[in-house]
DNA sequence: GTCTATAGGCCGATAGAC
DNA sequence: GTCTATCGGCCTATAGAC
């Protein structure tokens, strides 16, 4: 790809590699914990790298979030497409591994205002995707939108595997593998309604 | 108070102060923008006083958490005793103002190896004081224990509520009316079953 | 595209005077 | 209990040689 804002040549190999030492000091320490030196050391390059290939630490960032959600996205169009796709966002959100990032750029968004724009721009646009099929499913498997509309359904969802993940960050566990069987007595109930015959 | 940990003599209010100033930055800007000179400028001392009277950036992260938590458990009990427990303990954790600083100890303890276990720690007695009180009522209002368990509905609304501000604070909106509508039709609900003749 | 050198700044924490 | 002075460290970012 010779599509890097600056120069072409050999830089997509090193800015990946930058990538890869940013998205790995997030996950493992914090985006706190992430500086042009620590990246670069951890690259095996020199700090100034950092900036010459992406700027300023914002645009670091920015970079890191555009190409962890073009991954992202395939993975969340995928599972929407999916036979169960209910169950299928379940267990796309609720994978811990994938989700750990995610929350870090959430805090990060919570004080750089650059970030912020970015992830609540496409928040919203995945919310507004899995809304759509929900509301879809939600008719075939007799969910009501009454009693509980697709929108309340999905954030629901969404707001259970985050709590998930960040409680069991910190070493909270109380009442998750409740909420889990929960989720999967759910899921299965929907399932037997939506293929008795299977 | 004479209860501090190193000397006592008018050092209360200075240490009142120390903490005031931290607890705003921490709201305004974030845990990572606290250091020791910026909480001793908000407070109008030198820097070195922080490391006087709290030693460490961690101790006087845990000293403000306590202090926190000590104002918090009068409110919680005081939701938990209340008439109508479900609706107080909604209330409380979906109170934004409140929550913020609590979303923040949350991410501090996220990379804070010393404040996690204290987060942990009362994390979990609070969600056994929901649940226990949760299981009560449940009982009166017909709630199935098969159903929906205590424990779920505890983890429900505290995960709610968690990503409500949590997404509010970045800047998402969506669904968001829809969901406290929809939590706000099932605690009147439920409020119906419970006194049908008041 | 990568290097060396460096400017300029904020940080935690301690020592010692008063 | 509060002050001044200070050490040593890590940070972002830029300038200029190669």
């Amino acid at each position: 790809m010779g599509s890097d804002r600056r120069g072409g040549e050999e830089s997509a190999s090193t800015r990946t590699a930058i990538l890869d030492a940013t998205a790995q000091i997030m996950r493992e320490e914090g985006y706190a914990a992430v500086s042009s030196r620590r990246v670069a050391d951890r690259a095996g390059l020199k700090s100034q790298l950092v900036h010459y290939h992406f700027g300023t630490m914002d645009e670091l960032f920015l970079a890191l979030y555009q190409r962890y959600e073009e991954q992202y996205f395939q993975r969340h169009a995928k599972a929407l497409a999916s036979r169960n796709p209910l169950r299928a966002l379940w267990e796309l959100s609720a994978d811990t591994a994938g989700a750990e990032l995610s929350l870090e750029f959430i805090a990060l968004a919570n004080h750089r205002k650059a970030i912020r724009k970015e992830i609540a721009r496409s928040t919203e646009r995945y919310r507004s995707l899995q809304v759509a099929v929900i509301s879809r499913v939600a008719e075939d498997l007799g969910i009501s939108e009454d009693d509980m509309p697709a929108d309340v359904l999905c954030f629901l969802m969404v707001a259970t595997s985050r709590a998930l993940i960040t409680e069991a960050a910190v070493g909270v566990s109380a009442g998750h593998a409740q909420m889990r069987a929960y989720v999967e007595r759910r899921l299965q109930a929907l399932e037997a309604r939506s293929a008795p015959e299977t």
